[in-house]
RNA sequence: GCCCAGGUAGCUCAGCUGGUAGAGCAGGGGAUUGAAAAUCCCCGUGUCGGCGGUUCGAUUCCGUCCCUGGGCA
């Protein structure tokens, strides 16, 4: 590994409840730092217990960015996101501070670190239409329709995959050029910043061990049905981030359709899955430091 | 003590009338270029409770013992 320039951006990535926060945190207590959060769901207002948003305290003891900083009704995206970071970052440095980026957001680590492929975001019209032919007519139709106008994507997308047959679709519709083509010639070869990137590794039965224990404070602790049920009257019961981990049983929960403890258990279980899937990501990430408990940073 | 129902993968359970077993969940692995806490893919050998017996061959039949539920005393 090449040795990093002095003034390169510290990147603090890992699973959840791996206890990135914690040591973000202690990094930027004792070196003036500030915390530029990349995390696709606190970013988002009012979604504070199910997201795990580091508490009052905590927010007060260090400057923290990008977390509660849109509205629930948007959209973000990874683009968007790179964008705030950006900007985060360069404010940071300006007040003379050192940014100090932490989250588990594999895709927007990526991006930010190394570029997205260039190409118009996403267009809710299409993907609204693409969704209803997919609907009707199945998502084998979609997909052939994908291998008739990209064909290399459509190789290595499965049909099942609709999300991502879907991007492919509005990036061809909207460019005329095939993502396949777009991805090629991107190849996640910017460098956006100079970085260093820690990646927490805990050992996975303590890692599952402090997920279970999360998830069950978040129901039965801190109120996170309660927080779901003034989430829907505010109007957020179909805001991007009511669909994610926890939220989408507590919404069950507070609708009737859940018991409790049911939804805690599958809460817990969906949790795990993400966290490997996050292990998978950044076991892999270009230039991930595997770092073992316990953690320091110097 | 007697009667009944069970003891099969970590868990819940399938396994016509004998040819050494399979699903869901858990768990493991992977993909990932503007929804990413999303979306999607792959992976199931385990003294079929123990020991005898019948049989060319037993998870499957017989005997016996152990264990777990339920019932009767």
């Amino acid at each position: 590994m090449t040795e990093a320039p002095p003034d390169a951006l510290l990147v603090i990535a890992g699973p959840t409840a791996s206890g990135k926060s914690r040591l973000a945190l202690e990094v930027a207590e004792r070196e003036g730092g500030e915390i530029v959060s990349a995390d696709s769901q606190q970013i988002y207002r009012h979604f504070d217990v199910g997201t795990a948003k580091p508490t009052a305290d905590e927010l007060r003891r260090v400057p923290h960015h990008l977390i509660s900083s849109v509205e629930p009704g948007e959209q973000v995206n990874a683009g968007r996101f790179r964008d705030l970071a950006d900007a985060a970052i360069a404010q940071v440095r300006a007040r003379g501070r050192r940014p100090i980026v932490a989250g588990g957001t594999g895709l927007y680590l990526r991006v930010l670190l190394h570029g997205v492929m260039p190409g118009p975001g996403a267009s809710p019209a299409i993907r609204a239409r693409i969704k209803a032919e997919a609907a009707e007519q199945g998502r084998e139709a979609i997909h052939r329709k994908l291998a008739e106008v990209d064909p290399e994507s459509a190789a290595r997308i499965l049909p099942r995959d609709l999300v991502r047959v879907e991007r492919a679709l509005e990036l061809y519709e909207l460019t005329g050029v095939p993502a396949s083509v777009m991805r090629r010639a991107h190849g996640f070869q910017e460098r956006r910043h100079p970085f260093r990137m820690v990646v927490l590794d805990p050992p996975r039965e303590a890692l599952y061990a402090a997920i279970d224990a999360r998830v069950r404070s978040m129901f039965q602790e801190l109120g996170l049905v309660e927080e779901v049920r003034a989430l829907m009257e505010k109007g957020y019961r179909d805001a991007p981030p009511m669909r994610s981990v926890g939220y989408v049983q507590a919404l069950a929960v507070a609708e009737g359709r859940m018991g409790l403890e049911e939804a805690i258990e599958d809460a817990a279980r969906q949790t795990r899955h993400y966290a490997k899937r996050q292990v998978t990501w950044f076991k892999k990430e270009p230039g991930a430091e595997l770092l073992r408990p316990p953690y320091a940073v110097a």
